[in-house]
DNA sequence: GTGAAAGCGCTAACAC
DNA sequence: GTGTTAGCGCTTTCAC
């Protein structure tokens, strides 16, 4: 009978019909699959782990081409993909460790998450997107470091001195204000302290003092949190010629903060973002891409393809410098303050 | 030690610290999930079936923000989101088997689609989400005959008479190109289905012979599909005043279209739509809107509360008539060739 | 508070 | 091609 349902070609297509004929007539529903996962030790899916809350992962475009290149590298695999609720409020790991998955794919969270410690625990393969890095763990994402380097080139050579950052939360609780260099350093979200302390090193060594550097923090992920930041950073110092974003939600914030105080973009005020996502190339924002679609793939086929133990795998993006129409050279304080 | 991880109250907290630290030691993982669900009967699991390629979800801005509401209510019952791939290629059921859940929400799929027969067959509860229709099956979605009747309405109050349809799929082959009022009639897509219907009926009594109005259909759910559509409806008739579209993405496909013909929009041509998408709104677009995230949530809403059987529920979301800019009187001919 | 045992439903192995 | 059986790891129950 087992073998009517699972290997149609041990048996005749005949014998098979009727066995299966005959166990629906009793009303067998079929065999079941938590007990199928019990004996053959495969659950056919793959959990994620997200640092927000469900709903969120659909509502940040990045979050949702993420998915979309996971759901594909799980589909090719004929495996379910399982969204794992775990909310950054909640500490509850219970979930996690309901999670009847054959691995787990961790999307950006913090080192210090209690869900990620519940994931770490248990005895499946886990892939790493984006943060944190750990030792012995596969890890997919783009040089971060680099990326932002390249941004912070082309910002130095426009002529970009005094600037302002606006960055994502760096720790799990909420903070919302300027960040110190001791919190820039203690990050525990590893991407924007790589994508912070690459920014410093680039300014510094073009003589800026980064400690002067306001550099203004948001907790919330969205266009508003990243409106109030750059606020923040114009009320801190209107003189700043430059608005450096370490996402483009954050940009597109910016971008409407400049507008509602009359800046002009780029002439009066420069704006960058990070990640490539659709709506920032379509509003011409100046930023840095990574292939966020392929990432996600790249997460599932790593998970799903069997690998050595002990040699933890590495997948690292190409991003590209997109130069947009949102950066320029800066004016001088009486240009801005006289017009063109 | 089962109690020591299930019920922390049972025993005193240092005993159950001793027991869990022995336990890690010892390089237990924690008890095994799978196992659980068996001896339990829970998953903890909530599946979803959609007709459409799994990383289809994640490019249709309906389905984006139906996932966002489902995985609300997923969350609120602590429970995970399961996404079964199901491609409506492949024919292969057996992911709908394995799939560790404790019921499951049906969005939008055709009435004969295999996989849904599989999930049928499941002892588990149901919900279905738009389509198809079944008796003692729970339900939620709009009532969409009404809704669109509101539209047909509207337009036959401006004056239209001589209007052409682009039309999702009607069925699970592939057809692009007109629909007969045969194929209408028999479409197993009862959303498609019912929407025609009622457009029919409205226009019918408004006096158009409906069998002599082009209904053109299409697989790919896609802004270009909804431009090749209208390509094709105006190639066929250059004088429709209207174009009547089922969803937003198919009407925005228009939009494109009529832009490339240099018809103006509403002068020359009348494009309305249906859903409510963010992007069909900014773009002005004359639509019925439904409340899509509300429908994700009530229906895991449905899926997790108990229910009595054999008495299936029923949530009706309403929906509204959005006025935008693309729909306008009709000029008459002679106007339209020889401008205003 | 502890320990032993039954059994959830399945699959794989092996004997027929 | 068929029938039987052990055991996956857990929770629950019951006896102590």
């Amino acid at each position: 009978m087992s073998n009517a349902y699972n290997r149609p070609d041990q048996l005749s297509p005949e014998l098979r019909k009727r066995v299966l004929d005959t166990a629906r007539r009793l009303g067998y529903p079929g065999p079941d699959p938590v007990a199928r996962s019990l004996r053959t030790r495969k659950a056919g899916a793959v959990g994620l782990l997200l640092t927000e809350n469900l709903s969120y992962a659909f509502r940040d475009p990045g979050a949702i081409s993420f998915l979309e290149g996971l759901s594909l590298a799980c589909e090719d695999a004929g495996h379910g993909l399982l969204l794992i609720p775990a909310s950054p409020e909640r500490e509850d790991v219970a979930s996690v460790h309901r999670a009847g998955v054959d691995g787990f794919v961790v999307y950006s969270v913090p080192e210090d998450d209690p869900h990620l410690a519940a994931v770490l625990e248990r005895p499946v393969p886990v892939v790493v997107c984006d943060q944190p890095r750990l030792d012995n763990l596969d890890w997919v994402g783009p040089d971060d470091a680099r990326a932002i380097k390249s941004m912070a080139d082309h910002l130095i050579k426009l002529g970009h001195r005094r600037i302002g950052v606006s960055c994502m939360r760096l720790a799990r609780g909420r903070n919302d204000g300027l960040a110190s260099v001791q919190r820039q350093a203690n990050a525990s979200f590893h991407v924007q302290k790589s994508r912070l302390t690459a920014l410093a090193e680039s300014f510094s060594e073009a003589g800026v003092d980064w400690t002067k550097v306001p550099v203004v923090e948001r907790f919330d992920h969205t266009a508003a949190s990243g409106a109030s930041a750059a606020r923040q950073l114009l009320d801190l110092d209107p003189d700043i010629t430059a608005i450096v974003c370490t996402s483009d939600i954050l940009a597109l914030g910016a971008l409407n903060e400049a507008r509602s105080r009359g800046l002009r973009v780029p002439e009066d005020l420069t704006v960058t973002g990070f990640d490539g996502i659709a709506d920032a190339e379509r509003a011409g924002l100046t930023t840095v891409r990574q292939p966020v679609l392929e990432k996600g793939r790249a997460a599932g086929r790593l998970l799903l393809e069997t690998s050595e133990p002990g040699r933890p795998r590495e997948v690292v993006l190409e991003t590209q410098l997109i130069t947009g129409t949102t950066a320029a050279p800066p004016r001088s304080r009486e240009e801005r303050w006289f017009g063109p």
